[in-house]
DNA sequence: TCGGTTGATAACCTCCGGGAATGGAAGGGG
DNA sequence: CCCCTTCCATTCCCGGAGGTTATCAACCGA
């Protein structure tokens, strides 16, 4: 009656994605009957149809829908203990963190420093990486904490604390027709190219595809994109460039993200440290921020 | 390498709670020496212990002590995938929405109306219980939707949305020393024995357990308990009580939760109405709170 | 020291997951 | 129009994982 093993979940997936029973089989690495039958099971056992399939269409039912991103989640969810597990009994403990090149605005050395101040707590191993799937390294069990930036990541799944609010700016290169502005509003910047980070999906971005800041300063600087983000991100600025406040884009804020759920007393003890950190600098970075809109 | 399947995790949970192999064995419904290879397996697969036994004691390691806890929320996410993918496919579908007996303050048979007049959604089955477990219904997927109420309520893998904030007061017979007090504040209230909600670890509460409002009325009434609570939820309120506003203990907020991740659009049809239900009537029950404090 | 409790081990059985070969329905091209 | 290709389903078979019973070994308390 009862009882969907991860096996089965990790068939159906496949099968899910793919539409497909012959690739989907030697992607999992066995043969497409062996398949065939796991998922005539699983139905059977579910009591509902998952995937409407004659000799050449293979097609998922709404339960599939259903099963298709409930099974992500559930298997994401059963990968992150397992890699918890391991982490916590193998080897030395370590705190995980994750971030994006420049996506600490500053805070992360005081944070570090207050974090080693509590005794007994193991170190953290920082990564740094332009990888897109920093939020999914928290969900899957890779990561134990993250620096995330609201609203672009999307932390369902994930408790976090908010460090350090900061206005969006406009950057350009110094002879642009608006450098000379004091400030922007995003009608302004209609009709400039503006760029396309990849592993997202923006609405109005019709400019060249962007990897990382570094490239991304790069095309600026050549006058082939109008970067619209929060300051800190391409510091320290190229000398050619200028940045503009843009008061109505919606801020960005720096957020410190872990996995809901977690008891880690480490964690807790980070997350401890980052706060505290923050409220002491939240004085004074609000006052940059309210000097800029001003100017 | 990879690869735990759901079965392993149910054993490891029944030894891990039980701490005893032989019961737990016969909780699972096997025997004893299967239920220890299993776990040995897991463990080898994990490469790591997770129990330390010797003949007369089983205690969890601290990789033990990680696994249980997040064990126990794939389970959960596996059973909810289960569950949600059987709801959708079998059956005619529809929307289940849990609450505790008078815990929507007045609001859900207008959401329901304006639900309702959305075409081509599933109807709503309303499931009033007093058990604890509201907001588990909705991360195992036996509801879809959830009143509940912050800060009382674990919302850790839920969205919600605010609906009302209601200011607590103290209800206490007419008779009561307090009852004349146009407001409180908690210090006021020391001494006072405050009923022990059952399925809550409550700090502060000394008096008898209570499990429904029904009950806590008629306890009030005996003048054997003082309790602070949202009026609403004890509304219509017995002739002989009366409430005072507590001016200083954290409001109570309703709110309309369900799972994260959910892309149903009937749960986002319902999440519509009841926001807009709640914005109309937003003004009014602040001025009721307004008019309570300032009286 | 002895009986009772409890987890580990051993020997055996059963059935389920997987492989290889084959069937059969639906297109598509010549 | 026919045939060939494609792709999922069916059949038959095997090995091993998961389960059982019986037994042992260690540790407890009286």
């Amino acid at each position: 009656m009862e009882g969907v093993e991860t096996r089965e979940l990790v068939y159906f997936l496949a099968v899910a994605t793919e539409l497909h029973f012959t690739r989907a089989a030697e992607r999992l690495g066995i043969a497409q009957p062996a398949l065939s039958k796991a998922i005539r099971v699983l139905e059977r056992r579910l009591g509902v149809r998952l995937l409407d399939r004659d000799s050449h269409r293979v097609a998922l039912t709404e339960a599939g829908e259903v099963l298709l991103h409930e099974g992500r989640h559930a298997l994401d969810a059963v990968t992150a203990a397992v890699r918890r597990t391991r982490r916590a009994g193998q080897d030395e403990p370590r705190l995980v963190l994750v971030m994006k090149p420049g996506g600490d605005r500053g805070l992360l050395p005081d944070i570090l420093a207050a974090y080693d101040a509590e005794p007994g707590m193991p170190p953290v191993e920082v990564v740094v990486t332009n990888a897109p799937d920093r939020a999914d390294r928290l969900r899957d069990g890779r990561a134990d904490l993250a620096l995330l930036h609201r609203p672009r990541d999307d932390l369902r799944g994930l408790d976090a604390e908010e460090l350090a609010v900061e206005q969006q700016v406009a950057v350009m290169p110094r002879h642009h027709r608006l450098a000379s502005r004091r400030s922007l509003r995003m009608a302004d910047l209609r009709g400039e190219p503006l760029p396309r980070w990849v592993g997202t999906e923006s609405e109005d971005a019709t400019g060249p595809e962007v990897t990382d800041t570094a490239q991304l300063s790069q095309l600026v600087a050549l006058g082939r994109v109008v970067a619209v983000l929060p300051e800190s991100l391409l510091a320290p600025l190229r000398p050619e460039l200028v940045c503009v406040p843009v008061l109505d884009a919606t801020p960005s804020t720096l957020v410190l993200a872990w996995p809901e759920q977690s008891r880690s007393p480490a964690v807790a003890a980070f997350v401890r440290a980052a706060t505290a950190v923050s409220a002491r600098r939240l004085g004074t970075v609000d006052d940059d921020v309210a000097r800029v809109v001003d100017a």
